[in-house]
DNA sequence: GAAGATTGAGTGGTCAATCTTC
DNA sequence: GAAGATTGACCACTCAATCTTC
């Protein structure tokens, strides 16, 4: 039974959802029982981090984090509340707003982070040698959504 | 600015990441649009008409799909209410039910798969050559979920 | 009129508690 | 007491509608 090939392609895409959603599970289980963070948290936390002047645009987080507008909002409510993010206004055009690291939120994230890249060098490394993880990087990353690192330098 | 060298295990973790959200994101909207399913929906059918009897115990079913106990009962609550799977019970166990395909969740998947695996194919050969496809298949499934296919033969 | 942001209603899931059957 | 299933309360997100500013 089901012994029919399955397409290449197909196979390809299969194991890509479940090692995303395995590993993926487990690393969100960890952030939220070790920082309370849910997944979009941190990555926010870490987007921001990284962002000229410690923040973005609201519209900017959006896309990169996939969500929709009323995600966004909803999302960096939570993170207000906490004090990690705090809201700034762009001088010239008041319909922007920027999402912004506070010091607060820094150090969170620098909490996180260690054992979060712990955790995920540790999988990868764990069931991969080093070539094989510089090959899976470069096919990945010609995939759609791979190549939208670099770009968008903002403002 | 953000010069130093990321370590290849996070990048690949990073662009695993998004090459599923960017992929994954397109083809759910094409099966919401197309035939009113989601993921998950078009997941169950599918791993239903590949098992035994077209049947599966609710339990193995949350198990394939990463979902909670009650989130497999919410699936099926709203794939019993459009007749694409019914319910059947263990006779020897009355624990267990059993979700089992109906001839309309065939049909469904049926019209549903034709166009869902052409995207994937699409998106997947667009991007890689054939060989490129190959290798990362056998990249992937060394991470943890990879192995999980032929096993769990069931009852 | 278009872009950014927010709000209300609805969806798809989780967790904790409960019930039944083993 | 443990396993399977369900229920109620809640959470994170989406969509459609609205408001403000350009």
């Amino acid at each position: 039974m089901s012994g029919q090939a399955v397409p290449p392609a197909l196979r390809a895409w299969t194991s890509l959802v479940r090692a995303h959603a395995v590993t993926g599970h487990e690393l969100k289980a960890q952030l939220q029982a070790e920082h309370g963070l849910t997944g979009h948290d941190y990555e926010a936390l870490y987007l921001l981090a990284r962002a000229d002047g410690q923040r973005m645009k609201r519209v900017d987080l959006a896309e990169r984090l996939m969500l929709t507008p009323s995600g966004v909002t909803r999302l960096l409510e939570g993170l207000e509340e906490e004090g990690l993010v705090k809201r700034e206004q762009c001088e010239t055009d008041l319909r922007i707003s920027y999402a912004a690291l506070t010091d607060a939120g820094l150090e969170k994230l620098e909490q996180a982070s260690c054992g979060h890249e712990g955790s995920v060098r540790s999988v990868l490394e764990r069931n991969l040698s080093k070539a094989e993880i510089e090959q899976l990087v470069s096919l990945l990353e010609k995939l759609p959504g791979g190549d939208d690192g670099a770009s968008c330098p903002g403002v």
